[in-house]
DNA sequence: ATCTAATTGAAATTCAAAAACAATGATCGG
DNA sequence: CCGATCATTGTTTTTGAATTTCAATTAGAT
């Protein structure tokens, strides 16, 4: 298994593209909070470290890093798009609370199976998805009786 | 079965909000149309109809449709928020063609018990759900080679 | 009919994200 | 080493969907 920042400078390379310290520092700081960042987030975070550093090459570089592979865009349906690492990782889905904001991650073989065959049913070649699931959890639903 | 119309008009009643003109105009335009529609869509259609309509007027409007049940927001990952029928039609996920934007309704038992059963086990209470499909359609796959 | 709170359209505002731009930096052949 | 080329940067401006503000209007209960 290469290092993300391998596969991110093999990624770079492949498209005639350029490492620069900032995309470095850009994913390096992403690998050390590995939450589920926004890019706002990430550009605190990395700002911290270089006060010189743009919003626009934050966000630039989100987009190459999720172009590479080695991240996802998450969409929990809050006006902010998040980021979480999938290289290396297994992919998962997300159970969310509509309350709290509590975010479980879910995987289930089951789903994943039906998700292909449903895509090859219909003659497609299936390359992502995304499953959201909104609820409440056990502590907000008590809460709301 | 009730009408749409006298959903919304329930909806609005119980949370002590008005039927007007435009509302009902607005509900009335997107039954017509029925497809995977934006803001922006239903504003151009109901504009031919009346044009005094504002626009943030769709915009509320779809917030409370939305609200009341009757309608789904969709994110079909291109920036535009649509939207579409879901009182009286059976609940339906998508499969997402990326290159041509083909978009087919899918609905699986399967996916959908797994669902109910993954929330169960983590102790929430499943509210809805979004699911997206994406990848290549038969056609635009044979083109890419 | 009256009254009050909700609603309207227009305009202004918000906000994340993208683009424009001039300056900087890297990489290459010669 | 040099200069040409092209990607990259940070700043600033722009975009575009969505929301808010506001004064004027209107629905609908009493």
């Amino acid at each position: 298994m290469k290092r993300p920042q391998d596969v991110f400078a093999n990624y770079l390379a492949e498209k005639n593209l350029k490492m620069t310290p900032q995309r470095r520092m850009i994913l390096d700081t992403l690998l050390k909070q590995n939450d589920h960042l926004s890019s706002e987030d990430l550009y605190y975070h990395v700002k911290k470290r270089d006060k010189s550093i743009g919003q626009a090459t934050v966000y630039r570089t989100l987009k190459l890093l999720t172009d590479s592979g080695l991240i996802d865009s998450l969409d929990f349906a809050d006006g902010v798009t998040r980021y979480e690492m999938t290289y290396g990782t297994d992919h998962h889905d997300h159970l969310i609370c509509e309350q709290c904001g509590k975010n479980i991650e879910i995987l289930d073989s089951t789903i994943e199976n039906r998700q292909e065959a449903l895509a090859k049913e219909h003659g497609f070649t299936l390359l992502r998805h995304k499953m959201y699931l909104y609820g409440l959890c056990e502590k907000c639903r008590n809460k709301k009786i």
